[in-house]
DNA sequence: ACTTACGTTTACGTTAACGTAAACTTAAGA
DNA sequence: TCTTAAGTTTACGTTAACGTAAACGTAAGT
């Protein structure tokens, strides 16, 4: 038997609400089973609400990170059917590497001022003990 | 004398309309000069602006972003001031660096399985190839 | 059987980040 | 000077992504 987990289960475990969770499922996101009435999120369910709470981190709406996540299910039984996946999976790649693009100057733009903080903090404090005597 | 851009000007580099800049004003994102009413962009503000907007690229609220950008533009006079911008930078940078993990896994994923889709292609051609002989 | 905890649907409310429209001012070119 | 193209403020509208509350169902322990 395959573990299962409620909503409020994958709620905690992630830190959000279960109306969140549902409001998910409403945009097509997620569709868990049911036990009369009753969510039943398997571990694929899990890993969907995973990459779609990942793809929010990165700045995507829900409705790009639904066009990437449903690429992973996407039917690839014909040649067709496969090409167009890997055109699609390219387009997606060349967003998530304009992001890094970006996440890398951020990060070096970042590093260089930092630098600059610490020497002239080393500095200030020269002249300081300096005054001192 | 340095350059200046018009709002317009700003808008059009940048891909964004006036009214998103106006609205970046009034939150307190950019403040540009005033010459009789009009608004007047110096290199500074115009990097600002690309900082906010690369910001919101990378998932950022209006009032992270700000949070990050106004450490650019913090006193630095004090060793203290010195020390608690050094601060808030290693706060933000890890923030960052939590983004970069995220996206070098979602990376790391879609490479996978884009490889694993090129196998599959492979193998269906191959199939075709021998079933029309 | 009864409470308590969790789950469900329905529906209206809220916040951020602008869009849009109106009414007006200013600058630039013919 | 007249028009036209930008720019300005003010204010209401819109959309995404949930929050919140009500009213109700269900399952588990005592």
């Amino acid at each position: 038997m395959e573990r299962t987990y409620s909503i409020s289960d994958l709620a905690r475990e992630f830190d959000v609400t279960p109306r969140t969770i549902r409001h998910y499922e409403d945009e097509g996101l997620l569709s868990p089973a049911r036990s009369r009435q009753q969510r039943i999120y398997t571990a694929r369910d899990r890993t969907r609400l995973a990459l779609v709470l990942r793809g929010k981190r990165l700045g995507f709406s829900l409705a790009e990170a639904r066009e990437i996540i449903d690429l992973y299910s996407a039917p690839q039984g014909e040649v067709g059917q496969l090409h167009t996946l890997l055109e699609k999976l390219d387009e997606k790649r060349a967003i998530l590497e304009d992001k890094r693009r970006d996440l890398e100057s951020a990060l070096n733009n970042m590093d260089r001022y930092a630098e600059r903080c610490r020497q002239r903090l080393t500095e200030l404090q020269a002249m300081e003990k300096a005054a001192a005597e």
